[in-house]
DNA sequence: AACTCTATTGATCACTTGATCAATAACAGG
DNA sequence: CCTGTTATTGATCAAGTGATCAATAGAGTT
C-alpha cells in the first residue's frame, strides 16, 4: 500500500543517468515531438527532479539538438547497414527508396520536419540538422557513384543528384505525415523519377525486383 | 515632445479592424513564423490592446489557421494565374516548376513546414493544411490532365503523379530552407524527373525553353 | 444634446516554460 | 568510522502564454 515508492531517486553514475535522460528525451521526441522535450517532461519520465536534467545539460536547446542527432543518426546508420549487404548499385538504390518510403519511420520524419522549423530559433539544432543532412546525402552519393563506377548509372554530378533525391524523399515523407490517402504507387513513381535522374535503365529501380508474378 | 502619441486606438469598423489584425498576423508569420503569432505580438503590431485581438477571434489557434490559409491561398492563386496565360501544357508545367523552385517564396515554404508540425497540436490548422494541399494538388493535376488531353503527356494516374510532384517540390524547397549550397541545377534535375513521371518527351520541361544560346 | 451600442482597454488569472541554487543525502576513499 | 565529493532535490524566479471581463469612451442615431 505504499503510495509513493522511494521519494528520492537512487544515486547513479553520471554516465548512466545521462544515458537515461537521453533515452527519455528520445522517446518523448518520437512520441510527442521535439517540442515536448522540456526539463519537467524529461525529468518526469526518468523519475527524477527537473533540476537534475538541467544539471546534465547546459540548456534545453542542447538537449533538443542532441536528441535530434541521436534519432536521425540511428536511422541513417540503420539504413546504411541494410544497403551494405547488397552489392549491386541499382538494387541498393531501389532498396533505399523502398525502405524510406515504406512508412515505418514516420515518427522520424516528424522529427525531421520539426527540426527544420525549430532550427530557426535553436542554433545548436540548426547545426545538427546540417550535419545529419550531409550524412544522408553522403549515403546517397555513395550509391550513385558506385553505380557510375559500374556503368549502370550515368550522371555528371552525383552530389547534386544525391541532394535532389534526398529532397524528394523528404518531401514525399512529409506529405505522408499529413495525407496518407490519395497517393498510389509512391514507390513506383519515385523509382521512375530517380531512374531518370541517375540515368539508369527503365525499370532498374523497380522496388520488388522483377515485376509480374 | 509627446512621448506616447495617442493612448487609445481610433475606433474602427469591425471589418476594417479584423482586416488589420489579419494583415498583422500575416506579416508576423512570414517574418518570424506561425509560432510568433500571439495575442500580444499581433496586438502590438496593430497598435492595439491584446484583448482586442482576442475579441476578433475565438482563440489563437483559429487565427493561426486562418493566417496560414490566407498566405498559402494567395500563393496558389498567384501561381495559378501565371500558368493560365500559357496555353501549352508542357510549358505550363515547366513554368510551374521553375517558379516554385526560384527561391522567391522561401518565407511561404517556411510557413508550410511549420504548419505540418503545428498541425499536430492545432486541429483547425491541420484541417487548413489539408484543404490547401488539395488546392495545390488540383492545380498540378489540371496541368497534367491538360497534357494528357493534348497527347503530350502520358500517365495512367494524373492524380497520383500530381501528388508526387507536389511532394517533391515541397521537399526540395524545405531543403533549400536549411541548405542553400551544394545543390546545382535544381530546376533541371527536377524537370528531368518530372518528365519521366508524366511521360513527356525528354527536354520538354527544360526551364529556359530552348537550351543553348 | 442625450442616448445607446459596442469597439477598446488593460488588469488579472492560471499555466507553462527555462534556469538557478542552497540544502540534502548517498557513496567512495582514507 | 569518518569525511569529502557530488548526485539529487525542490523551491523559487522571471518571463511568456491564452483567456476573461468589468470598465471606458467613441461614434452614430434619435
Amino acid at each position: 500500500m505504499s503510495s509513493t515508492p522511494p521519494r528520492r531517486a537512487a544515486r547513479k553514475a553520471p554516465s548512466e543517468r545521462a544515458a537515461e535522460i537521453a533515452e527519455a528525451a528520445r522517446e518523448l521526441a518520437l512520441e510527442r515531438g521535439l517540442a515536448a522535450i522540456t526539463l519537467r517532461s524529461v525529468a518526469a519520465r526518468v523519475g527524477v527532479a527537473s533540476g537534475l536534467v538541467a544539471h546534465y545539460q547546459p540548456n534545453v536547446d542542447a538537449l533538443v539538438a542532441d536528441t535530434f542527432a541521436t534519432i536521425v543518426a540511428a536511422e541513417t546508420a540503420e539504413v546504411a547497414a541494410l544497403l551494405a549487404r547488397l552489392p549491386d548499385p541499382p538494387q541498393r538504390l531501389a532498396l533505399l527508396l523502398d525502405t524510406l518510403l515504406d512508412g515505418a519511420r514516420l515518427d522520424v520524419t516528424a522529427v525531421w520536419v520539426e527540426a527544420w522549423t525549430l532550427g530557426r530559433r535553436n542554433e545548436a539544432l540548426a547545426a545538427s540538422v546540417r550535419v545529419q543532412m550531409d550524412a544522408w546525402q553522403a549515403v546517397l552519393q555513395d550509391v550513385v557513384e558506385a553505380g557510375i563506377a559500374t556503368g549502370q548509372f550515368e550522371t555528371p554530378d552525383a552530389a547534386s543528384v544525391a541532394w535532389q533525391i534526398l529532397g524528394m524523399i523528404d518531401g514525399l515523407n512529409a506529405q505522408a505525415l499529413v495525407r496518407w490517402d490519395g497517393v498510389n504507387d509512391r514507390g513506383v513513381h519515385l523509382a521512375r523519377a530517380v531512374e531518370g535522374m541517375v540515368g539508369a535503365a527503365r525499370g532498374a529501380l523497380v522496388p520488388g525486383g522483377l515485376p509480374q508474378t
